[in-house]
DNA sequence: CATGTATCGTCAAGTCACTTTACCAAACGG
DNA sequence: CCGTTTGGTAAAGTGACTTGACGATACATG
């Protein structure tokens, strides 16, 4: 194995500081993404938010927690629900959002936004809007929609 | 605390299960990445790379540390040259790389993958290639062109 | 009804990829 | 030369995770 040292893929340029060819799509894909999450956290941070850590982003990821159980949501984040346990409690102290319990299983709980945690979601969302209409501007509007309609068929979120 | 149980700030829509509007850039970034990234990580496992972490990608992102001395490639990934260099030490353990003595400082250090490592990129770059097909079959392939050009621009990677 | 089993949340303990702090050695700029 | 910067690393602590175990509730089956 192995073998795979010389030029038959990596024909971009002779120079072998980069062994590796052209960025690939996973590269593409997670840069910008990267960026809409330092986003993100710089808006949360500047508003009433510095408490909200990066780890929380997860709990918060679409379509977010509102009214899940925590079981169904940790499978969804695909994180154990002891793991989930552990960032609600941390959640549920400052204030974000609050374990009620399930009215129709006494077993399970609801997650349920706090109005502080329902201002973040909408901190983060303004963030998010804030970037894509940088992106707008930098590809032309139309080809921005482009981008999102190939994203949205990609993901199958329609 | 807070016993705000009634729908005060619930009035983005008629349904309280999605108080949330539609997928954004945002997600709809994060779940292809998402992809590609657990793919890639199949097809390692699947490989002789059984001992290959998810933590050890963050190393091999593009454009990869062949060549890199630690504190640069720290710098690039935007985590501390401590945290590098334990994950150095794994991956060095594990036969992926070596810390050779940088000719012109000899304060520095100079990565070089093994064959192993090479090999174990070369896996990782047919993982990322096999979504890319997946991907351009289900987009057509002008499509996917095309997503990929506007993720190019996007990205300033050119 | 009774009873075994699956599911819910949570406690406990351990893991490990990070962090900050602290050093020393080599490079560099007067 | 000598003060400062830079590169790698050792040590200790952190926290977001893991697996394992557990009591309580739900549910399916006899």
């Amino acid at each position: 194995m192995a073998k795979r040292n010389e030029s038959s893929v990596f024909t971009t340029s002779g120079d072998d500081e980069t062994p590796f060819g052209p960025p690939l799509i996973g590269a593409l894909l997670r840069i910008p993404w990267e960026a809409v999450q330092q986003h993100m956290l710089e808006r949360l941070h500047e508003s009433d938010f510095g408490d909200f850590d990066v780890a929380y982003l997860t709990v918060f990821q679409y379509p977010g927690p509102q009214g899940a159980r925590p079981s169904e949501l940790a499978a969804r984040l695909r994180i154990s629900k002891q793991a989930l346990n552990y960032l609600l409690g941390e959640l549920e102290r400052l204030g974000y959002l609050e374990r009620r319990a399930d009215p129709d299983d006494l077993r399970s709980k609801r997650i349920a936004l706090t109005p502080r945690g329902i201002a973040a979601v909408g901190v983060i969302r303004e963030a998010v809007g804030e970037v894509e209409t940088a992106w707008a501007q930098r590809l032309g509007a139309g080809r921005f929609d482009e981008l999102r309609n190939l994203l949205l068929e990609l993901t199958g979120l329609t």
